[in-house]
DNA sequence: AATGTGCTTTGACTTAAGTCAAGGACAGTT
DNA sequence: AACTGTCCTTGACTTAAGTCAAAGCACATT
């Protein structure tokens, strides 16, 4: 599949006349990351966006102590970098392979252009831009207003959401990074983990999770229910 | 000053022809609400977007236990409730004026319209969401990675950078939205303010705030040092 | 000046979650 | 099978920040 193909199925990208996808697909530029390896650092200049073609992109912040929240963990189809591209100022984050990756770079100044000329582009990127700044207001909601089993409670349900009718998770991150995901520390994901399994609300086998009582889940996750 | 003149002095309408910030004017809405009156709800259908003619506005969520988390206080001349208008989905938090305001509401349709027509309005607006990302970048760094002093710190030298060369600050919101603003209670930015005086960091007198010690600050803000 | 109402501060206490340190479990390699 | 490194779990302890309750203050109104 070439590249404009599968730009025409990207939702930054989709109902765009196909002669866009062409154009756009010339002034990306495919560049590869081994696992681990940086691909921008927080301050560094802004000089374009990615898409993941391949692989998992981590974007994080890290404390003057060294520890790291993640933001959010990208795999392929989805694009990060963006914000960069419209406010002229430096990456607010991190961002890092988190395993071998393949990424389609665009870069600004003729995206930018692109999007002067269409503006069905535009609004899709204001869709996705928009669609972010929802995900980092329940971050945000959470972090401040819930405790970590609700987080945890949550972050388990919306596993839950994409294979549905299964209650059957089996985590693709590490429980470390799931942690810092939630914004604690693995010692502390552990023991809830297992409080919520000695309640019956999970069965947990390594990194395979079973729901056991989605209800229960629930009300920790929304209601302020506590776990005892 | 007629609508399109304030239009044209805002960062969203900014550079555009002037006869677009005519249709702006005609699109807009005037709609004036008391101190303590809800805007919009959480979930609410995101119809339109909003600016500020005067006033202030308080975008916030609410925990189950009813505890408060304030995003953002929006002041004249900004904008919010973008975010709906291109996610399609429902208002993700909550609006409420926090004096007697006048907004300017702009309706879905009629405003997407004009977006369509009118790339440079998209750029626009691609910057603006991109800074409030930004930000919220900041405030989830600040909430998961730091304590509250650190968070304090940093939002007293935010407000003292507006009017630089004076080490003078007015709060001109209580404190304890200032408190919920920085994800706590105040109760404990009580406790830290006065322990920040005590060590000769800041001097406090009502809402009146003098920084004494700038660079103290930074090191607690940025570089993790302790607040004894 | 007196009263009341809504912030703000302070004190004593509780609690969630982080730190430090020691074992386990497990996967891949030799 | 034994080894090695990494990740995960558990336990004992510390600490930041939240809760509850009681003053204290300040400002507006009568």
């Amino acid at each position: 599949m070439g590249i404009a193909d599968q730009l025409a199925v990207n939702p930054l990208f989709e109902g765009l006349p196909s002669e866009h996808h062409q154009t756009l697909a010339r002034i990306a530029m495919t560049r590869s990351y081994q696992k681990g390896q940086m691909i921008f650092a927080e301050g560094d200049e802004g000089t374009g966006f990615y898409i993941i073609q391949s692989g998992r992109i981590k974007v994080f912040k890290i404390s003057p102590e060294g520890k790291e929240q993640i933001f959010h963990i990208f795999g392929p189809g989805e694009s990060f970098g963006e914000v960069a591209v419209f406010t002229g100022q430096g990456f607010p984050a991190f961002a890092e392979a988190d395993a071998q990756s393949s990424l389609l770079f665009f870069p600004r100044q003729a995206f930018v252009a692109l999007i002067r000329k269409d503006s069905s582009l535009a609004l899709n990127m204001l869709a996705v831009l928009s669609r972010r700044l929802q995900k980092f207001s329940a971050l945000i909601e959470d972090l401040s207003l819930k405790e970590v089993p609700a987080r945890l409670a949550a972050h388990l349900l919306y596993l839950c959401e994409k294979d549905l009718d299964t209650n059957k998770i089996s985590l693709d991150i590490s429980k470390g990074q799931l942690a810092s995901l939630l914004g604690t520390i693995p010692e502390t994901l552990s023991r809830i983990m297992s409080r919520m399994s000695r309640q019956g609300l999970i069965r947990m086998k390594g990194s395979h999770i079973t729901i056991l009582d989605r209800q229960g889940l629930k009300d920790i996750a929304t209601e302020g229910k506590k776990l005892t």
